[in-house]
RNA sequence: GGGCCGGUAGCUCAGUGGUAGAGCACGUGACUUUUAAUCAUGUGGUCGAGGGUUCGAUCCCCUCCCGGCCCA
């Protein structure tokens, strides 16, 4: 018999030797009077003599991480998820039955405890048990105590064991938890709604990328798991809601890496009569105060960087900025005005070993001349504006150039975070864009965004000027706890099935 | 999709072409202020899966599965 089997008899004996004692082994509640996390942040710096002379009585409970046994007495490690706490209990403080309860228990099993406060010979914070109570058994043995768990699939497929094990798992979704409630306390305090839209869309558009397929059976209909809320987010700016947003996830039917979950969640906004450039201030707003908020600081490490998240951001024109690094890799002067030539601009790719489509305009290709050249040099936050048309089919034209859109990509640690326009709001050339779109969906492009005439329709009945921005909260989570992987703030991301 | 790396006890990890190792965990005994408790002692293995080479494979070769990092 393996060692997991030999443990897990030996627990589920434990288990039937306590139900033997008369107690409750899946008892329905246990009235607590104080987390183990409320009696540390409280108590921490309490010193014995203070404890002592006000005698703090206690009820908690929580998961025994810790044991250290003698003859008869026993220290126990418990842990409400966030901060453990140590518990004292001996034979002569027990009732008899609380004592032979204790000489059952295993490393992982659930109790509560009764009894007041007080500090050890060596000073540790602890509870002095006089009554302990059996919540509930764990019946296989938990990963090591000392090292943790580390293996990264383990920790992934099953979250509550590291989650159990490794208090900085706990701490990041913290700190993924107060930045969703953050930015609805920063948007919903500036007059913003905050609204949910369909995840299931018969036409998945908003963004440029491969959707799941789904299908409703009653109405006999394909349906789309959504890659964007964009569309219906505007329409309801349409309908006069002025001010609105979304927290929601996003499902993009594509590769999974360090940056990419194929679900992720997505804030986004729309503010009607703003455009980009107030876009820009609101985010920096925005964004350092979520920070703070959500972390304490607007300066912070990720990986061997140190990240200022303070306005104002970095700005760079993309075009020129373009132009800038492939004049210096080259050695050569390459001009913005280069790349919104189709045959100069593909030299340029060439000359830099950058590969492009057949079916790509100019202004594709100088994206992905910046993309090729920047992206992993944008570690402080930038925001890279003024992006070709081509490749922004939903955004609007500068008044002074149509090749260019009022638009900007925020990166941030090396990555895009986020993504914001003035809304195209001319339903005659909003046809036009997805009109071109569908020339590229023609060549081959998957990614190409699909017509839509309903949202067409709806700009007919005239949307204002409006600004909208997404914000990957993935990412902004990522940054914010150092975590170098998105699997590391999803608490389930996509795995392969094991067997 | 390509390249590189990994998968050995519940966990963290060594290891070797010839009987499979350590620490923690677990069992037993001792111990009423320890904190990676201690001391003594013992149990525990589909070496990711399949195939091949070999007298003999956890080790070498091939295929596959799962994961990580990088690239597209």
């Amino acid at each position: 018999m393996s060692n997991e089997a030999v443990q897990t008899e030996q627990r589920r004996a434990n288990l039937a030797a306590i139900q033997a004692l008369g107690v409750e082994i899946y008892p329905h509640e246990f009235a607590t009077t104080h987390t183990v996390s409320a009696l540390v942040d409280t108590y921490d710096e309490t010193p014995g003599e203070a404890l002592e002379a006000t005698r703090v009585e206690t009820v908690t409970a929580g998961r025994i991480l810790g044991v250290r046994s003698f003859g008869k007495a026993a220290f126990l490690v418990l842990s409400d998820g966030r901060q453990r706490l140590q518990v004292y209990l001996r034979k002569d403080a027990l009732e008899a039955r609380d004592y032979d309860l204790l000489r059952l228990l295993d490393m992982g099993d659930w109790v509560g405890v009764r009894g007041h406060l007080f500090r050890t010979k060596t000073n540790e914070l602890s509870v002095w048990v006089s009554g302990l109570t059996f919540l509930s058994k764990c019946l296989v043995p938990l990963p090591e105590k000392w090292h943790g768990l580390s293996d990264v699939e383990t920790r992934y497929r099953q979250r509550y064991l590291d989650l159990v094990v490794n208090p900085d798992t706990r701490r990041v979704f913290e700190v993924r938890s107060r930045t969703v409630a953050a930015i609805r306390t920063f948007l919903t305090s500036r007059g913003f709604l905050e609204v949910e839209t369909p995840m299931m869309q018969p036409i998945a558009g908003g963004a440029l990328a491969r959707p799941f397929v789904t299908h409703h059976n009653a109405l006999d209909m394909t349906l789309f798991l959504r890659i964007a809320p964009e569309l219906y987010l505007k329409r309801l700016t349409v309908g006069g809601m002025e001010r609105v947003f979304e927290i929601n996830r996003n499902f993009r039917n594509e590769g999974i890496s360090t940056q990419h979950n194929p679900e992720f969640t997505m804030l986004e906004f729309y503010w009607a009569y703003v455009n980009y450039q107030t876009l820009m201030a609101f985010t920096e707003d925005l964004l350092s105060t979520v920070a703070r908020e959500a972390i304490g600081t607007d300066e912070f490490p990720f990986g061997e960087h140190t990240i200022t998240m303070r306005a104002p951001f970095r700005r760079l024109s993309l075009r020129e900025a373009a132009a800038a690094e492939a004049s210096r890799k080259l050695g050569q002067t390459i001009t913005a005005a280069m790349l919104r030539d189709r045959d100069a601009a593909a030299g340029v790719a060439a000359a830099l070993g950058i590969e492009v489509h057949a079916g790509s305009g100019a202004g594709r290709i100088a994206t992905e001349i910046f993309e090729a050249l920047w992206e992993d040099q944008l570690m402080q936050p930038t925001f890279v504006y003024d992006f070709p048309t081509e490749v922004s089919p939903l955004s609007k034209q500068r008044a002074d150039d149509p090749d260019t859109v009022e638009r900007f990509e925020l990166y941030i640690g090396g990555f895009e975070v986020a993504n914001a326009f003035s809304e195209l709001n001319d339903p005659d050339e909003q046809r036009r864009r997805f009109e071109h779109q569908l020339q590229g969906r023609a060549h081959g492009d998957l990614e190409a965004h699909a017509m839509d005439e309903d949202y067409i329709r709806a700009l007919e009945y005239g949307l204002p000027p409006t600004g909208g921005e997404g914000i990957g909260i993935d990412r902004l989570v990522m940054l914010l706890s150092n975590s170098l992987s998105i699997r590391d703030v999803i608490l389930f991301p996509l795995m392969r099935p094991r067997d």
